[in-house]
Formats: structure tokens, sequence, C-alpha cells
DNA sequence: GCCAACGTTGGC
DNA sequence: GCCAACGTTGGC
């Protein structure tokens, strides 16, 4: 059991996006770091949570709860010269990028700021609050992971 | 919109 | 394989 934490543009998929989708169900797909595409074509497992974090907006912070309901498989988007994730140096045998499917959980009755995340003592591993970490997908620590969501129950 | 801090690319 | 230049991310 594996605890991460995606992070996503409200404006392009947000928390309510994922939860008012058909089946509460979506596609993690568009990934395009190699350190990201490792989680998730290696790591991540059916039954793993996921806190869904807001970025790059107004208020950036976890807003809610997820978990995975499909393990890592091809990102088909990749070979789709019409998506906005075409990436035409991947080929079918070889390919580069791996997406999972997650459900959706909950959504916090508020958010938990980054700020807030940040000032929390016991929390120190997570890549968020270690400088420089623009990962979009990154693992979480079990203690970490019951720590925040204390936090975001709370 | 700014800008720091990354990751990626490509010439050599 | 180095490293400068470039592009992107993401908080503020």
């Amino acid at each position: 059991m594996n605890y991460w934490l995606f992070k996503t543009e409200p404006d392009a998929f947000s928390i309510d996006d994922l939860k008012n989708a058909p089946e509460q169900t979506e596609h993690w797909d568009g990934i395009r770091n190699y350190q990201a595409r490792n989680f998730l074509r290696d790591t991540v497992n059916v039954g793993d949570l996921v806190f869904i974090y807001h970025s790059s907006c107004k208020q950036v912070g976890i807003v809610g709860l997820a978990e995975a309901v499909k393990a890592g498989y091809v990102d088909h988007t990749q070979f789709n010269p019409e998506s906005n994730y075409y990436d035409p140096k991947s080929t079918i045998e070889k390919p580069r990028w791996y997406m999972v499917d997650i459900q959706f959980k909950q959504k916090f009755s508020q958010i938990l700021p980054l700020k807030t995340i940040k000032a929390m003592d016991d929390i120190k591993e997570i890549g968020l609050v270690k400088k420089g970490h623009r990962l979009s997908i990154m693992p979480v620590q079990k203690n970490e992971f019951e720590s925040l969501l204390t936090a975001c129950e709370a």
C-alpha cells in the first residue's frame, strides 16, 4: 500500500471535475516527466490512496482524496498527433509514457493550504516542502499521509 | 506577470 | 559526457 499526491491545475481539471465525472473515475494521463512516469509505471498499485492537490491557482493545497483503481498502463495520448500530449519520439513498441486510473473518494470541507502543510512540524519529507521539487506525482510516506489526512479532516 | 529552480536539448 | 541555452513549472 502506497500513498501519493497528484497535482492538478483546477482550471484544467479540478477535484470537482473528478467528483462529477461519470463513475467518478478518471484516466490520469498527460504526465510527461520521467520521474513521475516511473512512479506511474512501476509503483502505483490498485488501492493506493492519492491526495489531490490544486496547483497554479489562487488557493494552492490539498483538496481531496482519491484511490488508484488501475495500475500503470500505456498513455495512448502520446500517439495521437491531435493531442496536446502527443510525443512524436514515442513508439508503440517502446512507449515512453504511462498513466493510471483514479477514483474519487472525498472532497475535504476546506482546502489544506500549502502554507499550512509547510508549517506542520511532522511534515518534512514530502516533495512539496522540499525545495525545488516540481514533481506532479510524488510519493507520500505513511506517517506524513496520516498527519495530512488528519489535518484535512479537522 | 515575475522569476527562481528545475528538466531537457543539442552542439561540441 | 559536459554544459550552456532554452523551456517549463509553480508559488507569490
